[in-house]
DNA sequence: TATGGCCTTGGAGTGCACTCCAAGCAAGCG
DNA sequence: CGCTTGCTTGGAGTGCACTCCAAGGCCATA
């Protein structure tokens, strides 16, 4: 109970959870076959996450040691990175296994892997001049209370 | 069943779901008592979803014809601009209806609101970094497609 | 006056993305 | 040898944000 905490299956200290976002190690460099419980400390995904994700065939299977472990590559680890970025653009996961499929089906994909791609990148566009947008009314309704004008009056106002 | 389709409480057509987004009308002016249908016109939001909104008190208790039905005010429709802007930030609903208790408190809860948008304003400004980071990535993984670079060899270099 | 359309309610159901559980195996250590 | 630690599995459970349902009320038009 006194070993790094980041390494186990349980919950981070729930009285940690809003303090700090989960710290990324980086990767070591020199070396091609990493743990769960490194991944974990890598990339911030639990391990329940990462077992699941080769479930839904979101990842393609991982090595595994003679023990039956997995043992992820750099590869892997590159994989895990990206979707995580998609992730955050609010790509569904069935969409991030359809992309996954379509590598593992090989370069006869290639022209719809890239028309997922920029259509990906449109959507992301979008959500950027969303939050801007969003950002503004923000902006907005935070200096009408730095001057002390009254929310009431501001949602009467017709906004 | 020939009469506008935006006006019912069921599905859009499923065949609509991609190809256009929920167009919103413009709320007409000199007017301050709306049904639950024009609503879900001018803001594209379900009956449903406007009802649970009132339930869970995101919603203040909305004004009642003399029949019972509800009559969304144009106050009503700013709140509801807002919270669907906040929406689209990821902010949880839970959040959004604290903010609302926190207008309905009165006066005295100005500091804590402030504080909240300006907690909101920040992970906003936090999603709009993490999405240009995420086009960078598919704007280098789709100019790879373009020339015609194997995925493999993308996956391999590391990144 | 009867039909259709829009509205009401509480409660139950859905889909997504995890998240956890129980049972069990393998390795390292005293 | 026994104990602890870390890992394995399939399947069940959780939390969020809706989403739908059944039963019924009101009212305008045919």
């Amino acid at each position: 109970m006194q070993t790094t905490p980041a390494a186990t299956e349980h919950d981070p200290n729930p009285a940690d959870i809003c303090s700090a976002p989960p710290r990324r190690h980086p990767r070591p460099d020199g070396q091609d076959s990493y743990t769960i419980s490194e991944v974990v400390a890598f990339t911030g995904l639990t391990a329940h996450t990462l077992r699941w994700y080769e479930r839904i065939g979101l990842m393609p299977h991982i090595d595994r040691s003679h023990t039956g472990q997995r043992r992820y590559s750099n590869r892997d680890l590159g994989f895990l990175d990206f979707v995580t970025k998609l992730r955050l653009t609010g790509m569904p996961v069935a969409d991030m296994v359809r992309y996954a499929e379509l590598v593992r089906e090989g370069d006869h994909t290639f022209g719809e892997r890239q028309e997922l791609l920029e259509s990906t990148r449109r959507d992301v566009l979008t959500r950027i001049a969303e939050l801007r947008d969003t950002l503004a009314v923000l902006d907005r309704k935070i200096s009408f209370y730095a001057d002390g004008v009254r929310e009431y009056e501001r949602e009467h106002a017709g906004c």
